[in-house]
RNA sequence: GCACCCGUAGCUCAGCUGGAUAGAGCGCUGCCCUCCGAAGGCAGAGGCCAGAGGUUCGAAUCCUCUCGGGUGCGCCA
């Protein structure tokens, strides 16, 4: 299926005859061969650097082997030509057949066109969102979830076996906070005027919750001292906050698999045993920090702690685990979590944060390599700060919350779609400056549009050739003679799409989803270059009323595009457009 | 002070596990279209890839240092 992956077999098949020929020694080592598609389309089709990268092991000069190589890849049908340029580059052209080839394939595999197996199965686990359930999730909130989620859908259709997971942070003080804050509206609800003091929530949000307490408990809580109501109040009010981020993130169109309670750790020993574990490494003692240099906190006192060595795993100081009342920190959960997702059996792990988890990233990945002895890598992927404008103007407002702008904020605005595009249309460690208007524009500079738009019109491409005389069932395109498709515009778009197989697996490998939004540009371009020629030179044009053979070829090509189109908005989660509304 | 991320066209950003003459959109300049194959099209100018060293056949990409911006730095998560 990936016309690459395919011309590097050819190539490594011809490496192998020049060592059977005994030009090439034996037992080279061929994993940095690669057949890529050249810088620029005047050199050819693809392009390949075996000749340079075997040359210092081979122990001859790179033109020498290249020179070798060609021969036996030119005699191969799918190749029309090679040449050897540069310092040892050889160039391939192929024929068109082959990329017209590309269109059946396509048809062939619809949906599945372009998935991949590079993920041989493994069982990953991507945890995202993971926010406190202490309110509604904001802007920051989504960029990771949308990160996130286009991340698990991307590795799901490259080949792994993906587990979305949320770890529900509920174990910490803030969730004590919740408590209080929805104690107050409790009591409000029960007739009390209230205010809401400082270090408290004071969002609408917790109105509700007041008075489902209120339902719920009566005024039995009312004369109670904290610790009596304390427990149930948290439980109710975390239960509700939970409630309402399942709905946010559903409203995006994310559905997690597992959603791990943070306090589910608690009481049941794992913590502690995780400690024996680090223990057992000699990866725990007793000492004491050195203030950080530069900046020492004003309240800093030297006192001896329980600490992971985490330093033995790369990290630049050993962490606390204890407070220095005895209690866990932060750390001690988290490490514990992250043991439970490697007892497991996850091969991979990765954590989606907010780029202010920064600091974070470094004792994290000590733990997990201490704890899989290096066998289970973590790749922790921060998402940078995302910044909202309203016609140019930064925009602030938030209908719940009051403070911040909501997740729902941004799709009750846009929709779910355009934010999920929108979010990906920048790398996850960039800043992302997301314009209202601009996303709803019907412009090229809105990507979102401009990809939906190309995806529209390889629907109502169709309904013109029905209008015309000419239509074609889409069930009957496959098996369709495409020898017609030979402009360099039509050769143009299907090397387009013989690139998507190749930019799955790419994106996949670097865990960056953002990559397929960039090609869903790329391609959508192309198409509508094509389209827009078609104004000039009806000759180009898809429906062809006069010749129902190229008409039917041309409407393979869009259908193909259809399916690529299809198929990477569906790993980003935006629904393909059929029509401009 | 230290760590991490970032620095690419006037602006906003891509750049495919190191590849050939570094790309796109906007803006700018010129030409075309007045159109339902519509919600514009085509072409052009514009770069010391922050800077300096290094690694090698080859560096925007890897390493070191410097400068500039962001984030974080025990008992918050």
């Amino acid at each position: 299926m990936n016309l690459f992956a395919d011309i590097r077999t050819l190539v490594t098949d011809c490496l192998a005859t020049l060592v059977a020929e005994g030009l090439l020694p034996d037992g080279l080592d061929l994993s940095n061969v690669a057949v890529e598609p050249p810088r620029d389309a005047a050199h050819g089709d693809m392009a390949t650097n075996a000749a340079m990268v075997l040359a210092k092991p081979a122990g001859k000069k790179p033109r020498e082997i290249a020179e070798a190589l060609v021969p036996h890849l030119a005699a191969d049908p799918r190749v029309t030509e090679a040449t050897v340029a540069g310092p040892g580059f050889i160039n391939l052209r192929l024929a068109p057949v082959v990329w017209q080839g590309v269109v059946t394939t396509a048809l062939e595999f619809g949906a599945d066109f372009g998935r991949s197996m590079a993920g041989e199965g493994q069982r990953v686990n991507v945890e995202y969102v993971s926010a406190n359930p202490t309110g509604p999730l904001h802007v920051g909130h989504t960029r990771g979830a949308v990160f996130g989620d286009a991340l698990a859908r991307l590795l799901a259709f490259a080949g792994w076996d993906v587990t979305k997971e949320y770890y529900i942070n509920d174990g910490g003080a803030q969730v004590d906070v919740l408590a209080r804050s929805a104690y107050l509206r409790y009591r409000e609800a029960n007739g009390e005027a209230v205010e809401i003091p400082a270090g408290l929530y004071p969002g609408d949000y917790l109105v509700g919750v007041g008075e489902a307490l209120a339902g719920a408990f009566g005024d039995s809580l009312m004369d109670l001292p904290e610790e009596s109501w304390l427990p149930d109040v948290r439980e109710f009010a975390i239960e509700r906050m939970m409630e309402m981020i399942r709905e946010d993130l559903a409203a995006l169109g994310v559905e997690m698999d597992v959603f791990f309670s943070e306090r589910s750790l608690y009481g049941t020993g794992q913590i502690e045993a995780t400690l024996e574990t680090l223990e057992n490494k000699d990866l725990i003692y007793v000492g004491t920090l050195e203030p950080p240099k530069g900046k020492t906190p004003e309240d800093w006192e030297p006192r001896p702690q329980t600490l992971f060595k985490a330093t033995a795993y790369g990290d630049d100081v050993d962490r606390p685990i204890k407070k220095a009342d005895g209690a866990w920190t932060y750390f001690a959960p988290d490490i514990a979590y992250h043991k439970d997702k490697l007892d497991r059996g996850f091969d991979l792990l990765i954590d989606v944060l907010g780029a202010d988890h920064g600091g974070y990233v470094k004792r994290m990945k000590a733990a997990v390599a201490a704890l899989s002895d290096n066998r289970v890598p973590l790749d922790i992927k921060l998402c940078q700060l995302v910044r909202l404008f309203k016609d140019g103007e930064p925009f602030k407002m938030s209908k719940r919350a009051g403070t911040f702008v909501t997740l729902r904020d941004v799709v009750d605005e846009v929709g779910a779609d355009v934010t999920r595009f929108v979010m990906l249309t920048r790398k996850n460690d960039a800043p992302l400056d997301f314009d209202f208007t601009k996303a709803l524009e019907q412009s090229r500079e809105n990507p979102v549009w401009y990809v939906q738009y190309a995806s529209a019109r390889t629907h109502s491409v169709f309904r013109a050739a029905e209008e015309k005389g000419v239509g074609v069932a889409e069930e009957a395109l496959p098996g369709t003679d495409l020898s017609c498709l030979t402009d360099p515009a039509e050769l143009g778009l299907l090397k387009k799409i013989a690139e998507w197989p190749r930019m799955v697996e790419t994106a996949a490998h670097h865990h960056e989803p953002h990559r397929i939004a960039f090609y869903l540009y790329d391609i959508a371009s192309e198409f509508h270059a094509l389209w827009n020629r078609g104004q000039d030179e009806p000759g180009l044009r898809i429906v062809q009323p006069e010749d129902p053979a190229a008409t039917r070829a041309r409407l393979a090509m869009a259908l193909a595009v259809r399916v690529v189109i299809s198929a990477g908005l569906g790993i980003l989660g935006v629904t393909p457009a059929s029509e401009m509304k």
